[in-house]
Order: structure tokens, then sequence, then C-alpha cells
DNA sequence: CTTGTAACGCACTAGTTAGTTACTTAATTG
DNA sequence: CAATTAAGTAACTAACTAGTGCGTTACAAG
């Protein structure tokens, strides 16, 4: 009887716990259902409790594969770099002109961006918290390497096919590709306020990425039309 | 004899407490308090009793000025919007070239972030929570037309010369202008880490003030030397 | 089948935390 | 100077919150 009882005790109902014992998958739920709580909340905000609950997993597993509310966070943000930069990789851009590959990269930012937006606040989270969560991790190291690396070699072809200006830094201009899609994206919601504009309907965003593309092109001293 | 052990008390010694009852002043210092908690913390990591006590002033204090937490914070944020608009309007850019207005309102823009970065996490914070904080604050319209108005007026004069391409929407440009210098100055620890570089080091802040400013200047298709 | 191991869950704790109650004390005003 | 108002305080509360103790259950190996 009291076997029932728990079953309607059952809070969740978004994702469906296997009938096996599984690890790996119920590391994937808390995962999963941590990063939306911390992407919503911050790291601050954040309910553990919330996260085991929306997992449908029990709080205690959170603390058996993850040791403790930071840990956990540090797991979810290095996974959302190392996927940002995994789908970065695999853009092949380097059958495209120069020119081509930087629209493309600039496209891809911002589409990223716009699809993942999880991807932003955990961001600004890391930051807030003077981004000790990223420290000594080899992982994010390298697949950052790889990343100045793309870009840098977009820049160092059009260099050498006299389309794009010398002396540019790549680390600038990726940091400048991000910038200009990444402000626009998280502070849509004080955006739209100050400027009296919805920032998100779609003619705005295609405006914007349409800008943004012409900025990046500008910066490179490319032909824009 | 309890008299001096409530002096003895004391925790804050950060800022005195006037002896004479003064409901501005302490007004004043709890804005100012709930100011750098809440860009330290956020406002899910931000602690009443945090604010109450660096203010050196009673919990009970709060409630009565502010009515509650949310309040404080809506508080605080209007007011750091207010001010970085009313340090805008000093810069009296009309006097100057379009090229010079433009380079002197991004480097304006690029120092008061850094030398104000709870403006920033109090931004974020705000994003984080869909900007609800903001909505129906009049004030913070009426200010915002006058910086859009600013640049507008810069954009126009600099098209008029000839100087300027044509085209060139003011809002984008505002936005492009913060963009740039905020994305680089949130993210500066994170960005430490993924680009292997020190982000806040006196010739790395300028190196990155000189990008954005050219960054700018061929934005708008002026000349940049 | 039995036994060891890892997955899983309930119920609790110790410490917080936003907000409040009930009071004292200083300034102001008629 | 009495009385009203406003500033200020300490102690409290009810709800929450990260983390745990301890027990149960599924599963794989022998």
């Amino acid at each position: 009887m009291w076997k029932s009882d728990a079953n309607t005790k059952r809070k969740s109902m978004s994702k469906v716990k296997p009938k096996t014992r599984d690890a790996d998958a119920t590391k994937a739920r808390i995962l999963a259902a941590a990063k939306q709580e911390f992407a919503e909340n911050g790291l601050g905000g954040a309910r553990v409790d919330v996260i085991a609950d929306s997992a449908n997993a029990n709080k205690r597993m959170i603390y058996h594969y993850f040791g403790n509310k930071e840990e956990l966070f540090r797991t979810v943000l290095v996974n959302a770099y190392v996927d940002i930069r995994t789908a970065e990789q695999a853009l092949d851009l380097d059958h495209l002109s120069p020119r081509e590959a930087l629209k493309k990269l600039v496209t891809f930012t911002w589409t990223y961006y716009l699809e993942n937006p999880e991807f932003l606040t955990l961001v600004n989270s890391a930051n807030l918290h003077k981004g000790r969560h990223l420290r000594d991790s080899d992982e994010i190291i390298q697949v950052s390497r790889q990343y100045v690396g793309l870009v840098g070699k977009i820049l160092q072809r059009g260099m050498d096919d006299g389309v794009f200006r010398r002396g540019i830094d790549p680390v600038q201009l990726n940091i400048t590709i991000a910038a200009i899609g990444y402000y626009y994206l998280t502070n849509r919601f004080t955006g739209s306020v100050l400027f009296e504009r919805e920032f998100m309907a779609p003619e705005r965003l295609n405006e914007r990425l349409e800008f943004n593309i012409e900025t990046i092109l500008r910066l490179v001293g490319a032909e824009v039309g």
C-alpha cells in the first residue's frame, strides 16, 4: 500500500526515471537539471533540492556523484565550454575564403548564443565568482587554444591573400566577435527597456546579426558589400 | 555598563555612524552597502544582514526605508543607471569633431566600466532576473533617450561632414560601443583563463581600449590613423 | 543462492535568512 | 514642556537550505 503512495508522491513529470539502475543516466539527468537551474538562478540562487527534484533523482545522488554544489557547478560550466568549442571545431572553415569563413564564424557564434542562452548566464555566474571554478582546468585551456587557433588561421589566410589588413591580434578579434553577440543577448531584458525596442523580435535579431558581420568585416579591413 | 558593551559590540569599522539621527545619511549608507553587496554576490547571493551590518545600520531600517530586498535592489539599480547616464551627459561632446567625439565616448565608456565594476555585475544581475526590476521605471527611459540622442547627434554631424558613412543605426552603434568594453571587463576572469592572458594588466587594458576605438571608427567608416 | 558493491532514498540536522514584533530614544511641534 | 512623530535597536520566527546518517534495494560475480 505505501508502495503506491510513494509512486503518487512523485513531483517532477518532465523526465522519466528508468526502471533499472543506471548511474550514467542519473548523472546525465542531474547535469541537465543543474545546467538549467544554475543558468536560471545563478550559483547563489540555485537550489540543490530543485535540481534533485527536476532531475527525478535523489539529492543524495548529487552529493554522491559530484561532492557538493560548487563542484556540480564546476562540472556544468566546463561541459558548457567544451560543448561550444566542440561545435566550433566542427565548422570546417578551411575550405571557405577568409571573408566567408569569418562571416560564418560570426553567424555561428550568434546562433549558438541564441539557441543556448544558458551558456551566457553560466559564464556570467562564473565571472561573478571571479572565475574560480575554471582555474586549473586543463581541458578548458586545451579547447580554448584550438579556438584561438581557428580564428588565427582565418586571419593569417586573409592577410596572405591581401584581403585583410596586417597586425590584427587574433585574441582581440575573438573577444570582439564574442562581445558584440553576447552583450546584445545577455542584456536583452534591460536593453529592451532602455532602448524601447523589442530585442528578441525576429527582424531585430537579423538586423543585429547583419550589423555584427559588418562590424567584424570592417574591423579586419575587408570589403563589406 | 551595558552601554559600553553595546559600543564594543560594533562589528563594522568602515563607516562611522553619526551621533545624531539622520535619515538621509542612513539611507545613503544602506544604499552604498547594498550596491557593494549586490554587485559582489548578485541578488540571490546578497545577504540583507550583511548589508545592514556593513552600512552600520539596523536591518529594520532597510525594511523601513526600502520595503524589502527586491525594492532595495531596484533602487540601487536605477541609481546606477542614472549615475552613468548623468556622467555621459556631462561629457560635452558638441564642440569636438565627430571623430574625436566618438573616440572620447568610447574612452569614457571604457573608463567608467573600469572604475565602476559594480555597474557591470548589477546589470548582469538585473538581466538574470529578466529585467523585471527596471520595468515601468520612467526615470530610466528618460535618461536613456538622452543617451541615444547623444550618439545620434555625433553620428548625424559625422554624416553631414561626410566623414561617416550613411545609414548607421544609432542604437546599434550604442550597443556595440557598450558591448566591446563591457564583455571584456565582465568576463575578465574566465577570459584570463581561456586566453591565457592577464586581462587586467595595465598594458593589456590600453591595448584593448585602442582596439575598441579602432573597431568603432572603422565601423562608422571614418579614417582610422 | 549468496555475498559484495554500488545505486538509491528517507528523514534529519545545524545553520541560515528574509522579514517582524515590540520596544527605546531622539527630535519636533503645538 | 508635553505630546506626537520619526529614528533606531535587539530579539525573535517561520521557512528554508546545504549537506548527512543510515538504511534499503538492485545487480553482478562466483
